[in-house]
DNA sequence: TTTATTTAGTTGCATATACAACAAAAGTTT
DNA sequence: AAACTTTTGTTGTATATGCAACTAAATAAA
């Protein structure tokens, strides 16, 4: 089982100076905070994002979204399509230039989240208390800038 | 296309101050930066993480990995087995008590990676300057604490 | 020691995500 | 106006991820 040769640079690096791994556990113990708050709700916070946002503006072109949530178009489509589907969002507009509209059926949906999702909001920043606040807020200044 | 009543939970709320969607978009901005940089070593973050995590140690428990990670034993099963298939490692043991080691092609490869992660992971930091390198740490150190 | 509980791994299912390639529309140049 | 370029949306393909349900093994309780 063992190597044939020895690996220095393996052997010497520090696997936990990597930004991205940092980011990443981060956002997965989040998201379970998250996840165990909106479970009753059987939605997701993508699901929950697209819904504030284009909720709080009524409607939003395709396009838009993508940008401010920083997804590729790809992925719009698709996590749109589904709450579509859904009855939340409806779609209109010509080949290339949708606009997306939330529902009566959609914003009530939100409206009954939110609470929950305050919650969720709240149990995070108790853990990650004042300062973690400050300095996520910084980290995502820095990264967005 | 009006909506029909009005919604002042929605209307009144602020979708940025949620902690989730903060680290989300923070992590696509760093996702980004890291998969320009070891493009043209087909690999990704998450494949990046295990063969550092694993090859550090030579060989690790396979229940090990997902505490360390903190990932779903499913995702750990299947995220192995994509690269157990292509002899980046391999599994012993018994049904319920695995240990994944990484193989001489699997240290090989995360050495020829190394100088490029180290490359994004300077990118990154540069993008996030001093201060936000520690806020980052900051973060992590509350959440995980 | 038998029984009950916990731990570990896998598989089915669903969502989320990006890239590449494509098609269609919009915008720019000439 | 015609030709070229950019923007937008979709679909194919692949990876990543979590939950639920299941099996099997290990540990604890009785």
């Amino acid at each position: 089982m063992a190597l044939k040769k020895s690996y220095d640079l393996l052997e010497n690096v520090d696997p936990w100076i990597c930004i991205a791994s940092k980011l990443s556990l981060s956002i997965r113990v989040v998201s379970a905070i998250y996840r165990k708050h909106l479970k009753a709700h059987n939605v997701t916070m993508s699901q929950l994002s697209l819904l504030m946002v284009i909720g709080k503006h009524k409607s939003l072109p395709q396009s838009e979204i993508g940008k401010i949530l920083k997804l590729e178009r790809s992925t719009v489509t698709r996590d749109l399509k589904r709450m579509i589907d859904q009855g939340y969002f409806v779609k209109k507009g010509d080949k290339t230039r949708q606009v997306i509209y939330i529902t009566d059926k959609g914003a009530s949906y939100v409206e009954s989240i939110i609470p929950d999702w305050r919650a969720a909001t709240q149990e995070a920043k108790t853990k990650l208390g004042e300062d973690g606040e400050q300095a996520l807020d910084l980290v995502l200044h820095k990264l967005m800038g």
